[in-house]
RNA sequence: GGUCGGAUGGCCGAGAGGCGAGGCUCAGGACUGCAAAUCCUGCUACACGGGUUCAAAUCCCGUUCCGACCUCCA
């Protein structure tokens, strides 16, 4: 364990392991969600651009995970499972109301061109798997069962706990934040369940070898890494919030139960801001990639803004950058079109060197900025011939997964406006400018662009 | 209170002892009937106070301010 970057190693020489921490199927993921979800499709690409194989796994949260931010004000941590609170608030199944949201995110990371990673595991399709791990902790002495029939880790017994997070055991009493409730059944306030005595709940419960009840958060993502990636992660990946407790709690157990560091590297998001604040519904700037989409934006300009900033650095959002890449990209994608026309000529030696100058600052620290700069700068350079660039962008958009390619096809224009357009057509035919320009101010409020060029007017949509 | 990060031009943001990142906005120019787009040019900054050095945004000491995490979270 050492916080210094390091170098990323197959530690079975055949394909990188990783384990992603999931959504939570209550809500739709928001763009500070996809962020993260967007670091592991970048690692993922890198190294399949790089020639290696690659083994991803992120699990679904659909139970165990308890209420943060539904109660305003913030209360004491709340004993209450966030699928079911949602659930009810939308009177619905609370499976269904989980499978719901998991197409959702689903969705929203196809379109911003996250690829699938091999499997996505089910908390609540993993249980047998918790059983025998929690099992397997009772029985050497890292686990206890409560009087009241729930599954604690003893913190204690895990000799490097803090390790990850920095927090030291002694040091976490206060509970500065808030009155610690004091829970009769732990025998030590920094344990926690594994699982949890059903009490008065209902739904998604399962009957266990200690009573009937449900999984605590933290053991469901160390049940599911060991299972899927055969008891090593190369890479586990997920938000900085994640840090502490659940990935400390995740590797205590994790590591007690195989008695090995069974992860390499953890690599930790930042968080995003949006407008300057933390997305809150409180503060309610919660944005999601549907909004950004009904603003007319391209998705991928999303990614392309995220990419534009390091992934372990916290970022300010706006609707300004959005619109500025979503500018870029149809500049770029415009650009190739004009690129692959022209001449080709036998530089593969000067295609491969531009190539490898980007990769070189992703393969270094996945520092997608840097990168991003060395491609503008090959768009600008004027001692780059046309071809040449559409080779490295074709090339590098492996990487950065942009659509350089795709050809702008024009979205449907309302019938007023094609009125407009043919009346304006005839206008600059005779020469009448006034009104030409008139019908072109007249567009504008219908969201169409007209674009005089040689060869009379283009038109697009604009957001 | 503990731990860890920050502070750079109108705005966003890299960089980490000498060689002016870049983007956005804005202004000027080319092109255009005019716009738009595109291209060219311009705006030249490192929180504050000390120190080290031939040379500090960068290193050291101190100060101020901001943020994150501290058993909710991506």
């Amino acid at each position: 364990m050492s916080r210094a970057q390091r170098e990323i190693v197959i530690s079975d020489g055949k394909a990188l392991r990783m384990y992603c921490c999931g959504p939570t199927v209550y809500r739709d993921a928001h763009v500070g969600n996809l962020r993260t979800f967007l670091l592991g499709d970048l690692i993922s690409r890198l190294v399949q651009v790089s020639g290696f194989s690659m083994h991803n796994v992120q699990n679904i949260t659909d139970v165990g995970h308890m209420v943060d931010d539904l109660h305003e004000p913030r209360e004491a941590p709340s004993e209450e499972d966030k699928v079911l609170t949602q659930a009810a608030m939308e009177h619905k199944d609370p499976f269904t109301l989980a499978r719901s949201y998991e197409a959702k995110f689903h969705k929203d990371i196809a379109r911003l061109g996250i690829r699938s990673f091999d499997i996505y595991p089910r908390a609540s399709e993993s249980i047998e798997l918790m059983f025998a791990l929690i099992q397997k902790l009772i029985d050497s002495g890292h686990a206890y069962v409560g009087e009241d029939e729930s599954v604690y880790f003893s913190a204690n017994s895990f000799e490097s706990y803090g390790a990850l997070s920095g927090n030291k055991l002694e040091e976490l009493v206060p509970g500065h934040r808030y009155e610690y409730v004091g829970d009769g059944a732990k025998r030590f306030h920094a344990d926690w369940a594994l699982w949890k005595a059903a009490g008065e709940r209902t739904e998604m419960v399962w009957e266990s070898p200690w009573g009937r009840g449900f999984p605590g958060w933290h053991i469901e993502c160390s049940a599911m890494s060991l299972h899927y990636l055969q008891s090593h992660v190369d890479l586990h990946l997920g938000g900085i919030d994640l840090r502490f407790p659940h990935h400390e709690n995740e590797r205590a157990q994790s590591n007690a139960a195989t008695l090995s560091e069974v992860t390499d590297h953890w690599v930790h998001g930042e968080h995003l801001l949006f407008e300057g604040r933390k997305m809150s519904k409180s503060a309610g700037n919660v944005l999601l990639l549907e909004d950004l989409v009904q603003a007319g934006y391209d998705p991928l300009a999303l990614r392309l803004v995220f990419m534009e900033n390091r992934y372990r650095s916290q970022m300010d959002l706006n609707w300004e950058q959005i619109s500025a890449a979503h500018g870029t990209l149809q500049r770029w994608r415009s650009k190739y079109q004009e690129w692959s026309k022209a001449e080709l000529h036998n530089d593969q030696a000067i295609v491969a060197e531009l190539i490898e100058s980007i990769f070189e600052p992703l393969r270094a620290d996945l520092d997608t900025p840097k990168a991003l700069l060395k491609l503008r700068a090959i768009e600008r350079d004027a001692n780059i011939s046309d071809r040449t660039k559409a080779q490295v962008f074709e090339s590098v958009d492996k990487f950065f997964g942009l659509d350089i390619n795709r050809v702008e096809v024009a979205k449907e224009l309302p019938a007023a406006a094609e009125e407009l357009l043919t009346t304006r057509e005839q206008a600059r035919k005779e020469r009448d400018f006034a009104r030409s320009d008139q019908l072109r101010d007249q567009l504008l409020e219908l969201k169409i662009k007209v674009i005089d060029g040689p060869s009379g007017q283009s038109w697009e949509v604009i957001p």
